[in-house]
DNA sequence: GCGACAG
DNA sequence: ATCTTGTCGC
């Protein structure tokens, strides 16, 4: 269970405490890793009250979904650019605590240090659950970058104070790029190469696509 | 004050 | 994120 701050300012304080803890870094053998998780949240309209998150582990190998878990709870921080981990962590670690097995590394839809703490969700969570994790992003949240060239595969630098802090990759053909960044224990350049490794013919890496696909349509599951 | 702003 | 149908393009 996270610490749930009461409002943005102490949200922010609690966001700069944190992200000392933030480990940005070559994983080990990342040609090893075989089980990858992903995660989404999904909320069912009535003002967005109540969150639905779904974990799954994938296997990068088989391309099958080992293990699914499903949870869901009442959301009470609001959106706010730049503090979504206060209002999406805590049901994603309610998922993520059903599962059995484990993940090597995690990949999570909003940013990683590409925030302007450098604390974005999936860095929230690497820290908290000591994992690996990676964040992947459907648009921009900071930073600045050229022009992506139109064909899959290729990656431009994602740049804030003369440091990159993601990349910008195309994971398909003239298809709308995806903001990657490191989360934890994982390095940039690591992050994008693991993610294009999971894009087969979607614009999303399998781990977060199949999460999204599930709980949107609230694939319940013990 | 104005514009930007993950999901 | 969510509300929504058909439609243009690879």
């Amino acid at each position: 269970m996270i610490k749930l701050p009461h409002n943005a300012k102490e949200a922010i304080k609690l966001q700069n405490e944190l992200r000392s803890f933030v480990r940005i870094r070559d994983y080990p053998n990342i040609a090893q890793i075989r089980f990858i998780g992903g995660v989404d949240v999904a909320y069912f309209s009535r003002k967005m009250t109540s969150a639905y998150a779904v974990a799954i582990i994938w296997d990068r190998f088989s391309g099958e979904v080992i293990e699914r878990a499903y949870a869901e709870r009442n959301v009470t921080f609001p959106y706010i650019p730049g503090l979504l981990s206060f209002r999406e962590l805590p049901v994603i670690i309610d998922a993520y605590d059903k599962l059995s097995l484990k993940a090597d590394i995690w990949m999570i839809d909003g940013a990683g240090v590409a925030h302007p703490r450098g604390l974005g969700i999936a860095s929230h969570f690497g820290v908290v659950l000591d994992l690996p994790s990676i964040g992947v992003a459907k648009s921009r949240l900071v930073g600045n970058h050229l022009h992506v060239p139109r064909n899959k595969g290729s990656w431009v630098p994602l740049w804030q104070d003369k440091k990159v802090i993601g990349h910008v990759v195309r994971t398909r053909s003239k298809v709308r790029p995806l903001y990657v960044s490191p989360g934890h224990k994982i390095s940039v350049r690591q992050a994008t190469e693991l993610v294009l490794v999971c894009c087969t013919r979607y614009r999303l890496p399998e781990p977060t696509r199949l999460a999204h696909h599930l709980v949107t349509r609230r694939a319940h599951s013990l």
